[in-house]
DNA sequence: CAAGTGACCCGCT
DNA sequence: CAGCGGGCCACTT
C-alpha cells in the first residue's frame, strides 16, 4: 500500500506557527503597534505591548526598542508611563527634541498625554 | 541552575 | 516629588 498522501500545510500557515520563534511573532507585533503612532502622538511602553496583543510585556518592547537597529521604527514616539522619557543623558535629549519637533508639548518633565496619547484600535491587532 | 539586570509599571511611603 | 518593593519575562553571568 502506498503510503497515504500526507497534508502539507499552507507554507505561509507552516511557516507561521511553526518555524517562527515566539519571540519574533512578539516583535513583529511590537514593531507593528510602534508604526501605528501618528507624527504628534505617542503611546507608553505598557500601552504598546497591550496592543500588540501582550499586555505585562512593557520589558519586552523597551528591549526591542534598544536592540533595533535606528531608522525604521518611531521609537521616540514610546515613552514611560505617565508621559515620560526613560532614556538617559544624550538619548533622552534627542528624544525630547525629536519629539517637540513634531509638535509634541511638555509640561515640565512630562508629555501633555491628555493632548498627545494615541488610542490605538483594538480591531488592527486581532492577529491572523 | 541561581542571581542579577533592564529605554518598565504600579502602588505605597 | 523621590525612593522602594514587588511584579513581570528574557537574557546574561
Amino acid at each position: 500500500m502506498p503510503r497515504p498522501a500526507r497534508k502539507r500545510l499552507p507554507r505561509e500557515l507552516e511557516r507561521r506557527l511553526l518555524r517562527v520563534p515566539k519571540s519574533a511573532r512578539r516583535d513583529a507585533a511590537f514593531r507593528k503597534a510602534i508604526h501605528q503612532i501618528p507624527r504628534g502622538k505617542v503611546a507608553t511602553y505598557g500601552q504598546v505591548a497591550a496592543a500588540a496583543g501582550y499586555p505585562l510585556y512593557h520589558r519586552h518592547v523597551a528591549r526591542l526598542l534598544r536592540n533595533e537597529p535606528p531608522g525604521r521604527l518611531p521609537w521616540h514616539r514610546v515613552v514611560g508611563a505617565g508621559g515620560e522619557i526613560k532614556l538617559r543623558y544624550d538619548a533622552g535629549i534627542e528624544q525630547r527634541m525629536r519629539l517637540e519637533m513634531e509638535g509634541v508639548r511638555f509640561r515640565g518633565k512630562r508629555i501633555d498625554m491628555e493632548a498627545h496619547q494615541h488610542r490605538f484600535r483594538p480591531w488592527e491587532f486581532e492577529e491572523f
